[in-house]
Order: structure tokens, then C-alpha cells, then sequence
DNA sequence: GTAATCAAGGATAATCTATATCCTTAAAAA
DNA sequence: TTTTTAAGGATATAGATTATCCTTGATTAC
């Protein structure tokens, strides 16, 4: 039970966006090349940003995204979830309905004792990456990433960001 | 990003093997004809659960699987973990290594900011998973179960007990 | 106005995982 | 001695993940 690998890179990605000076975009094609990724494939996970609302878009040269609210409005949770969608990890077949013991046609009024829990450990997951915000994400980054480095990225995306 | 099915199949089985008499045994045959499932390949769940030493097992007519432990020693965690394994949801590649503007051979001494965060999250799941006691759910399945159901199942269950 | 660049998204393919079935082996019970 | 069982190996199918390629229409640069 992974998440897809394009949930890493939204989040990457995502930050990178959130470095931007106001009114800035970054094409796909820089943020394939700053993180090594295929550009294709990450335009997909960048597509599910969009869909979400997460980021702004323009067409054409010095086009690209930029993020559609402060990154203190944003979640871990939010990127997550507009790439790898909102589905729980535990789905409930309810398999109990074929006990058969059971009366034809008897009908359950409440949801497993099996799944309640399962959906209990998924709202923890959720209620963590809920409390993460984008903008702790880049504080932290700061203070983890030598100056040297972070200047260096920083020009790097400024020379390519429209 | 789904847990396999074979999870949903090995709590309610535990759940069985839970109400079984001290020393009985419940064999693959029966706990798929029970929950309407394909013998063989719940077969593979069960041994997931022998792996992890969670149930015992004998062989020959009147064999089977029962509860290695008390119920109130087998946690969902436990079971979740025996057939789906211990990795986390969250894989980081550290592609913040691919960044262009990194010296070469730079080495990071701390995990990434965002597989810090993802990580907190899997580990709230879990944590929430290591809470929940089988014996909570069999105590929980006691009072949502109409009476007669239980009774029946328990009959049932019984016949097939070695 | 023209050419280059971009996001969006459709079509397709390769690879991996989940799901499932079948068969053999060795142990235990009837 | 025969039947039943768990364990586990081999194999097959379906579905999800991971890509790649191409078209379309919008936007900018020249």
C-alpha cells in the first residue's frame, strides 16, 4: 500500500512554487529539471494541482503555475489528496452479508465494527497531514537546507520563472 | 492507494477465530465458506497470519488455525502489518538530490522535511491501529449482531470446529 | 502577424501489484 | 491406510502505476 510516487513530487514541487515572488510561474519544464523528473509524466501530477485549485496556470512563454493562496493556506492534506484523490485505504466489502447464517435479505443498519476502525486509523492519517501546512513545510526547509544552496535554487528558479 | 482486500479477510477471520472454545481449531475451508471467499487465496492471508505468529496451526482432518494469544493481546496493527506488510505509505526518493544546484556528492544528514511529515502521518495510523484491540471488536460485535445471528454463527462455527 | 512556448488532456504502452487458481509436499487425524 | 489439512511454489489474469507521445487551443515574444 504505497502512495503514488507523484504525490512526492506535488509536494516538492509545491514548495518550489511557494518560493516564488508574488505574480511569478514556473513551467513544468523547470520543475521536471530541478527535481530530475520525467516532464511528461509530472505535468500529470502539476494537472491535478490545477483541477483542485491549488495553483494558477498561464499558457505561453513565461507560462506555468504558481500557488492559487498563501502557502499557509494550503495543506499536506490538500496536495495529497488532489493527486492521489480522496479514496479511504480501507475498503469495506462487507463480507459479513455473506454469513450464512444470516436471514435472506437481512440488512445492517451500521457500518462494520471492522471498518469504523479502519476509517478511524484513515481520519488520523488525514487529521496529521491536515495540520501540516505548506508554509511550515518551507520554514522548515530553511532552517534544514545550507544557505548556499537555497541561494543557488533560488537563483536558479528565478532565471526560469516568468 | 488501497489496502489489499486480504486485510478486510484476515480481521474477520481473526474475529472468528476469537470466539472459538480454548483449543479448537477452524480450518481455511470453513472460514472461506463462512465469509464467502476463495479458499485458496484466503489461504495466503491466513499464512500471513501464522508468519506472524499470531495463530497457531495443526494439520490433518480437525486442523486448522486458532488465536496464537489472547484476543486482548492481537492488535488491528498486528494483523494489518501480517498481511500487508510494515513499509510505510509514504516511499521518499530524495529527489531533493537531483537538485542542479547541489555540489556533487552532497549528503543530506537529515530525511526530508516532507518525509518527516508524511511519516508522522503513517505513524498516527498505525498508532491508532495499535490502540484498537481484537477483543475490543469481538466485545463491539456482541452488541451490534442481533442475538440470533451470533447464535447461529456460533452453532455454525461450532459443527465445523476441530 | 508569425513562430515559439505553454497547460490540458487523450491515446497508448510497459511495468508492477493485486487477485486468483492449481498443484505438490509433508504432517496429523480418523 | 486413507483423508484432511497447512504451507508454499508456479502460473495466470486483471487492474493500477508509471510512463511516453501527440493534439489542441491559449499566450507571449519577436
Amino acid at each position: 500500500m504505497n502512495l503514488k510516487s507523484q504525490v512526492e513530487w506535488a509536494l516538492h514541487c509545491a514548495a518550489v512554487l511557494a518560493g516564488l515572488p508574488e505574480g511569478r510561474y514556473l513551467s513544468t519544464k523547470a520543475l521536471a529539471e530541478f527535481h530530475g523528473l520525467p516532464k511528461e509524466y509530472l505535468s500529470k501530477a502539476l494537472q491535478g494541482l490545477s483541477q483542485a485549485k491549488l495553483v494558477d496556470t498561464t499558457l505561453g512563454p513565461s507560462g506555468g503555475y504558481r500557488l492559487a493562496r498563501p502557502a499557509s493556506d494550503i495543506t499536506f492534506l490538500d496536495i495529497v489528496e488532489a493527486v492521489e484523490g480522496k479514496g479511504r485505504t480501507f475498503v469495506c466489502n462487507n463480507i459479513r452479508a455473506n454469513n450464512p447464517c444470516r436471514p435472506a435479505g437481512f440488512c445492517d443498519d451500521k457500518p462494520c465494527g471492522i471498518a469504523r476502525i479502519m476509517w478511524q486509523a484513515d481520519e488520523a492519517w488525514r487529521r496529521t497531514l491536515a495540520d501540516a501546512k505548506l508554509s511550515d513545510l518551507v520554514a522548515g526547509l530553511a532552517k534544514d537546507v545550507p544557505a548556499d544552496i537555497m541561494a543557488a535554487s533560488r537563483d536558479w528558479v528565478l532565471e526560469r520563472a516568468g
